[in-house]
DNA sequence: GGATTATCGTTGCAGATGCAACGAAGTCAA
DNA sequence: TTGACTTCGTTGCATCTGCAACGATAATCC
């Protein structure tokens, strides 16, 4: 009627496949690893800084509010996956980095993702396709 | 060290691209035209329908659950945007429809969301990446 | 026809989320 | 040093979300 049709509308596309993407990642987190996705984001960014990092950074660098990220930290601690010291330079910092048992659990789920992540752009389509895609999707994150 | 990066990860990407995105539009929309995503996209099937349509059949072709579905149609119907009717066949289905404030409302956001799209897609890459973009994009949809 | 089973839309509930406000700590200037 | 201002992480709060349960209606089977 109006020439509009939803299946068509980017903003949609997007969420839908995020949504959908995000789901089967959450599930297969929790079954097999028992930890939320902004969980894993913090476990991933702490696992790649190598050093104690703060709340705030991984606010910023990691698009999660604070308030996401002061929670899952505090729930990752919990599960001693990961420790909380105070900065002894800037005492409002948090310094987290990861336990013992926290980088063992990062090494078990890295190559399931990576596998899970190849796997998932082969059946997208042709390499071609599937980097324009990646190079577009980054340009998204960078101008959105 | 784990030689993992969050920012190559593609669930990461879309589920990054995609909250972006969904926010600029939710912002919009809301400012604009007073409604919500999940009110829009009631809103937007409802047009494309052109016909009475069930709860059901939103739930199944939007992505949405139906509580979610329900709720938005109920917004709506206060706002005075929607009209819910018993279906007459089978009085277990409701029969939502556009009221004409509804419909004037969508001749109103449609062209504002064609040339979001429009602009959008311009400054995201060449016009064959976007194309192949819209491609994976769908297959992600339809695999997932 | 009557009983069982399935489907539809709504609602209760528990959990997650974003925002704002807060206390604690730091910075800076006078 | 003191006082105003900023930044950090946590928490309270209102809202949104998905799931399960429910009443109502319909379909199926005997």
């Amino acid at each position: 009627m109006t020439g509009f049709d939803l299946d068509d509308f980017l903003p949609y596309q997007l969420a839908v496949a995020a949504a959908r993407v995000s789901r089967g990642f959450a599930d297969r987190y929790r079954e097999e690893f028992g930890i939320t996705i902004p969980e894993w984001r913090v476990l991933a960014h702490l696992s790649a800084a190598g050093a104690p990092v703060s709340v705030r950074e991984i606010h910023a660098r990691v698009d999660m509010d604070k308030s996401k990220v002061s929670r899952a930290a505090a729930r990752l601690e919990r599960a001693g996956l990961v420790a909380k010291a105070e900065n002894a330079v800037d005492r409002r910092l948090v310094a987290l980095t990861l336990t013992p048992a926290g980088a063992a659990l990062v090494a078990r789920i890295v190559p399931v993702a990576l596998d899970w992540q190849a796997e998932m752009t082969a059946r997208l389509g042709s390499a071609g396709d599937v980097a324009a895609f990646r190079r577009v999707l980054a340009r998204v994150i960078e101008e959105a």
